[in-house]
DNA sequence: AACTTGTCCTGTCATGCCGTCAGCTTACCG
DNA sequence: CGGTAAGCTGACGGCATGACAGGACAAGTT
């Protein structure tokens, strides 16, 4: 589906290519994790995986490329999140227990890929299209699916129609994303990890059927 | 208080200094709205301001100094917030517009001071700590009194003892900000403008009484 | 084994920004 | 009017960028 790989000069590269290229890909995923984005260079990546910027240069465009490389990858991975709430339920225990796996799954997914993630959040919000439509599919799988969960509870009654499903389900997910990003900013307000999830999983579940969790 | 304005080689600014330096923050604060954080130059800030770049040198470190320097003025500036919800009522109609007052008073400093925020934001997730304490500074005075509300409200008994008020303020102070940063990124789930507000609305009720606002 | 073909890598170069310094100009004050 | 400190900039070495041409290499062909 997505066609061969190819160079920016427009050769298809071979498995020796692919190797190198996604070297260089694992190699600034890492050094995204340790140093400030604006200060990773391109020079530092081609040291890093041994060898020259003229060969980064010949698989990607720039550093912004070769990320959004890693965040369409990401992206993919992504589709796996909306089984933390498909098909689950939201009445009663089992319905804390839902809210409960979907904050904590949604959470360690964000803290496993903090270091794209991050990257991905400032382009979308500095408005570059190509970033915010990752990452939007990124929170896509668990807002549709959550979107779906509220409909469906609104169609029973059981939630009421001054709710929007999808502004609903879009702010909690956006909550969710804002909190997995800024987990250390927490500690000097004395909140520690512990207290945190509680009260995620009770917003999540006030959010999505409009009342406190069952015990 | 804080002493004079200095140079970075130690000299005292006097009132034509003082001018320039402001005018290169003015600059630098309007770039930042229009191009990638990671894509401004000291020369170009340098250039808008009709100077040189090594005049900018002068006067702060590099890019991050000058950009910290607008944030700290910021935090200054955010302490006005917390009239948002000091002293208001969350009881019946009145707690609804406290909500509602609460999130349209957040959203708009939020969306004047974007760009600005978006690079705090990204220096504080990155773990720079001069980012992140700016960043608290900024949601304290909100966080303190959304806090306190809670707190008061639980000693009366009207909020469970299972909330943990720190966590729950902090949660929802976060959501604000992660909204306000990516208020277009609702646009493709369909979520108008109109229909956020209302939502985060009821969102803040919710978590900060347990209980959905009056009609 | 020599040759061919296409992929893959690197040396090199022009360009432009970074960050610093010495030194010139301007303003203020006695 | 001369001294002093503030304010600014030209110029420079250093480094990242991005483009290109050519060499190295693997695999298949004759």
């Amino acid at each position: 589906m997505t066609g061969q790989v190819r160079t920016v000069d427009g050769r298809v590269a071979g498995r020796r290519g692919q190797e190198t290229r996604q070297k260089l890909l694992d190699c600034l995923r890492e050094m995204l994790g340790s140093s400030p984005y604006r200060d990773v260079k391109v020079i530092d990546v081609a040291r890093k995986a041994g060898t020259s910027p003229a060969t980064f240069y010949q698989y990607f465009p720039d550093v912004e490329g070769a990320v959004l490389e890693i965040a369409d990858s990401l992206a993919k991975e992504s589709g796996s999140l909306k089984e933390l709430v498909q098909g689950k339920s939201w009445a009663g225990k089992a319905g804390r227990a839902t809210a409960e796996g979907l904050v904590d799954g949604f959470l360690t997914f964000w803290r496993r890929n903090e270091a794209i993630l991050r990257v991905v959040d400032l382009g979308a919000a500095e408005g570059d299209k190509r970033f915010y439509r990752i990452r939007m599919r990124i929170l896509n799988s668990v807002n549709n699916s959550l979107t779906e969960s509220i409909k469906e509870l609104q169609s029973k009654g059981r939630v009421g129609k001054e709710v929007n499903p999808a502004a609903m389900a879009g702010a909690l997910v956006v909550m969710l994303a804002g909190v997995a990003g800024h987990q250390k900013g927490f500690q000097p307000w004395g909140v520690k990890q512990a207290q945190l999830k509680p009260t995620l999983t009770q917003l999540v579940h006030l959010g999505v059927t409009g009342r406190k969790p069952a015990a």
